[in-house]
DNA sequence: TACAGACTAACAAACGTTAGTTAGTTAATC
DNA sequence: GATTAACTAACTAACGTTTGTTAGTCTGTA
């Protein structure tokens, strides 16, 4: 048990440092540091670095996928799941960056193994009750286009927020939920009603 | 000149390898070698590892915009200027890897700085081009939303194209320009019409 | 002769990792 | 209930390697 709660504040600690600065920029003492041991004791509870890496991926990951099938699952009209999912995709982008740098570090590594797991374990049943919800608003519609293309909003809004204020025509409102939630929403819903049916 | 030579030929080698590997990844003996040359000389053309990066980013970024702003000041229609820009995106995005990477990696990296210099000395020019075209098509239109979600949309679909494979939905075919171009080109245009004039 | 630009050799610091030790806890024995 | 053995998980010390970088040297060109 002590050992369990140990193995989970180093993988939260490590996660935090990974999605901040990246597998090679992070050491094994900064890691340690962090979890007030020293580096040697790391290796009671992972074999190496790339296994606490792997390890932290594993962690991070699992953890966002249900809330947002549960949201796509539910027993209202298909147009407000959509909605209640990308209010809550946009919450989870905003409440922690964690989960989206990390995300984006893999995808810049292009490790093929890793994307795999990304996609299958990971990303799978999201999209695939995403797709359903797409379909039923508009059977015609492109829901692998569509789900591409949300993410890619989701990620980029909010990777791109402090971006954003160096940005012509930006400004701080635009950071807020307030403000994206609602643009994300209509530019996909958009999409989907313009696609003849 | 021949020093000119030499430092345009690290630049582009670092820039390969910057965008592949990231900063703390790569040595400056990975440098020194992919120049057929032994890490010190690159002493002789920068002064360190950082003044390297910097200048790789200025060298790199500063390629990109001078043809998309040309593409959106032409004397064509608005939309189909928009077409053409958002073409043309998608060909440098397809094109090479190392701009979409070096950008991706300094959005990660949230160096306030160098966040400045990539919105004030690269980017504002073909935004500001970018928003008077999505003025023209519709005054009412949200201009700063629109650029961001493009960017987004366009950095996200080819960065992704790996992973693509393994989702639900992705094959090689949404992998190709005469896919990823004309679904990008609607997805905006139909938020652009969407949005009551 | 001067100088740019390549080189070799070498530095200190930081890296991942291993070996060996020690303190604290648990389980089984007397 | 006390004693011992076994185990976990922390520690210190140290390893070999790689890192960024500097100093000093050689070679070709102007």
């Amino acid at each position: 048990m002590t050992e369990n709660n140990t193995q989970q504040r180093i993988l939260q600690t490590a996660a935090e440092l990974f999605a901040a600065k990246g597998f090679d920029a992070l050491s094994m003492r900064d890691i340690a540091t962090a979890c007030e041991m020293k580096a040697p004791s790391l290796y009671n509870h992972f074999k190496d670095k790339q296994e606490l890496y792997h390890a932290t991926l594993q962690f991070v990951f699992s953890q966002q996928s249900p809330a947002l099938i549960d949201c796509l699952q539910s027993d209202i009209p298909a147009q407000q799941k959509l909605n209640d999912f990308i209010a809550l995709a946009c919450r989870q982008m905003a409440g922690s960056m964690i989960f989206r740098q990390l995300f984006i570090r893999e995808l810049l590594e292009q490790d093929e193994s890793r994307l795999q797991f990304l996609a299958k374990e990971v990303m799978n049943d999201t999209c695939k009750s995403l797709h359903s919800v797409f379909l039923e608003i508009n059977p015609k519609c492109d829901p692998h286009f569509l789900t591409t293309s949300l993410m890619g909003l989701l990620f980029f809004h909010f990777q791109a927020n402090s971006l954003r204020l160096y940005l012509p025509g930006g400004s701080e409102k635009m950071q807020s939920l307030d403000y994206l939630i609602p643009s994300i929403q209509q530019i996909i819903l958009n999409h989907l009603n313009a696609t003849a049916i």
